[in-house]
DNA sequence: GTCTATATATCGATAGAC
DNA sequence: GTCTATCGATATATAGAC
């Protein structure tokens, strides 16, 4: 009776705590769907079916709320850990079995912690207490570890370069983890942690060209046109214009999110008064509005450009991955913004449903390319329907694999090669 | 053009920082009425004309407001402590002269203080926070210095006990600093000041009986009879019970103020639920009024008897001196509890109503009694019409002497004696 | 400097399950 | 009878927008 299976939910189930349950539950839910910040207590309060005071029998605050959240997604995270590292212990098997073991355990919780990690991933450390940030501190390390263990066997191929095994291990990290909020479909946790190994390990291309070819490609050529006409870095320089408002809000929205600024810190970090600053802009969401449409409107011709051109599949996603390795980069701060956006009810009217609908524009172009390249023999493997797969192409290629220790973008774009592109257990070529 | 000089202040006054002043002082007005916590932001805002969210422009808290005013009473009491202490260097004239010099001078600063005193005397520590707290503690110390320079060359009669001079001290201190509070009246402070000095140092009964006359007169034996009725404290069991209830009532409220306390707090305390409080008592205010009536009816008839019994004026108003002091020491959370109360518009309408009503009509009691003996020739001294001198002959039996160190009650009412009856500067007798 | 709207939180009191 | 969960009112405070 520890676990009360949804045998029969019993006419009104008076368990004692039963609604204090039912509150983080359904918060957890609601945070996950609209972010911390933008979920009120009102709301939890009308979901659960209570008023917003009565939340307060159950928790002494809203931030607690979260706390317990994230408390228990640690908790999980290093039972997981314990046990995986002593089951790879006695695992039978290579090191791709290892690898897929792990991805499957690890892929497994991400889905079963969708609303935990969501808070975990998408909340901005700097509007939280000193109480929450120390409960988004994740045991990360510990989970490294078991990667680290898991992949200790494999030996790279000898084209790949020495330090690839380590991106591998931060690709494998982040993907299964994350796994639950890059993948927002229903699709099943194991099909998930097979498609990113498959991915990872296999690759996408069956037979690919060699370095100097893609190098030489024409859709190289036109992806390395289209981010040269990327506009430049508009550094706050402190003169109160209207770009300096929106370069610094830029800093302001990735560093907090969108909704947790406010006009404020804006103005502050700007430099100006709020009067000044309504003289420059017409509203906050007009400065959003701003910063997304020329963050969309250079990813969305540098992609357009990759994806449609005429040349080769395999030349078309590695001219793609390099678009992704820079726009990653270069986008820093418009990509954390939209990460800490949420996709559930509110926030999505304005600027962020537009970016969103764009992104899944591009995304059907992938799947596009896909389809024609993902016959029976062609140049493409068939891992999963392109609709699908494509999902997992977009997150592997998006990871934030600058914060990885030394890893430059020339490095990174190999890495995607050798792993996305041709497998990192291929055969070298 | 960096400072706009208010040159010509216009019709309506567009002076910066104009507004905050104005906030600050109708804060602090509504503080005094009210009492702090019994004063709300929206009431502040009303008060001010604009709404309550505005006022965090001028201030980033209620607290904030305190602060402020605090912190500027304490910068005044230094600066008062400062100038008056230099002056007593040069001051012509004996111990008399310099004692009302300073009386004069603190009382002028508790009338100009009054809000801020209030805040100071009658909010509770306990609410506050740090910031609240230490603002809370008042430079009084340097004060007292002050106190101990203008009295160092006093030399008491040679029948008064040896430690009356720090008595006599603590009552200046004490009676002129708070002259604001005590005194509710609209009376100058130089009048109140000089009051105060004549009750202490030249006494109000012009030929007193000598202690044994006092000690065995009918009135004083009546005194001790009414006190011995007094019921016994009832101390907290931890039974639960009703009793337990108001008793633990009494601690929280004394401690916190009857508005700070919440019912909560006084469940907690009496070591019960909610649940069965309410099964205990009816509400809130039903705990007061027992705690209050309990009081009232206890010193009503003490005090009854010893303001119309039908001795001597001198012999009433001594045995009145002592049931003060025991009053003060038995009943001493009773008295937090009505000093914490507002005196406003809030509060009042329940018990407080009632308890106040009471000590008016012991007042009045008590005027008549100065009136029937103040004839010319009579035996009380004319120091001013009844009704002024009334209040501070109250406020003078009333002072918490038991703060001060080693004094006891039999001490204490000695010093009454020798001070508040005979005139601490009187022929000895 | 102010408004409007709304957020989080507290508190007195009670209904209703055990 | 006891206690949990809840309500209704209201407090302090924040935020976007002039």
């Amino acid at each position: 009776m520890t676990r009360s299976s949804r045998t029969v939910p019993a006419a009104t189930p008076p368990v004692p705590g039963h609604r204090t349950d039912e509150v983080r539950r359904v918060a957890g839910q609601l945070f996950a769907d609209s972010g911390y910040s933008a979920t009120t207590m009102t709301d939890i309060a009308d979901a659960v079916g209570i008023l917003p005071g009565s939340l307060y029998h159950h928790f002494t605050s809203k931030e607690e709320i979260a706390v317990e959240i994230l408390t228990e997604l640690d908790q999980e995270i290093s039972a997981l850990a314990t046990r995986t590292s002593a089951a790879l212990a006695t695992l039978p098997g290579g090191p791709e079995e290892r690898i897929r073991y792990v991805a499957q355990e690890v892929t497994a919780l991400s889905v079963r912690s969708r609303a935990a990690l969501r808070l975990y991933a998408y909340e901005a450390p700097t509007v939280a207490t000193e109480r929450f940030r120390s409960a988004l501190k994740l045991q990360a390390p510990a989970l490294e570890k078991v990667w680290k263990r898991a992949t200790d066997g494999l030996v790279p191929p000898a084209a790949a370069a020495p330090g690839d095994l380590g991106l591998l291990r931060f690709a494998l990290h982040h993907l299964t983890l994350n796994a639950a909020l890059n993948i927002p479909g229903r699709q099943d946790s194991s099909e998930i942690a097979r498609m990113i190994c498959d991915l990872l390990l296999d690759g996408l291309v069956t037979h690919c060209p060699d370095d100097r070819d893609l190098d030489g490609s024409e859709v190289m050529r036109a992806a390395r046109e289209a981010m040269a006409e990327w506009p430049a870095l508009h550094e706050p320089a402190g003169s109160g214009s209207r770009d300096d408002i929106v370069a610094a809000a830029r800093i302001e929205f990735a560093r907090r999110g969108y909704s947790a600024t406010t006009i404020r810190d804006v103005a502050e970090a700007a430099g100006v008064r709020m009067g000044t600053l309504y003289r420059r802009v017409s509203s906050k969401e007009d400065i959003l509005r701003e910063i997304l449409s020329n963050y969309t409107s250079s990813m969305d011709r540098a992609l357009r450009t990759v994806l449609t051109a005429g040349d080769s599949a395999a030349a078309s996603l590695d001219a793609f991955a390099l678009v992704f390795v820079h726009g990653k980069r270069r986008f820093r701060q418009e990509s954390d913004i939209v990460k800490f956006s949420a996709r559930g009810r509110n926030d999505m009217s304005g600027p962020f449903h537009e970016y969103f609908d764009q992104t899944q524009n591009r995304l059907r172009l992938l799947e596009e390319l896909l389809r024609d390249a993902a016959s029976p023999g062609g140049p493409v493997r068939q891992i999963a329907p392109p609709s699908q797969v494509g999902p997992h192409i977009r997150t592997v290629a998006w990871l934030p694999y600058q914060d990885f220790g030394r890893a430059g973008a020339p490095r990174t774009h190999a890495f995607l090669r050798r792993s996305l592109l041709r497998g990192f257990l291929g055969a070298a070529s």
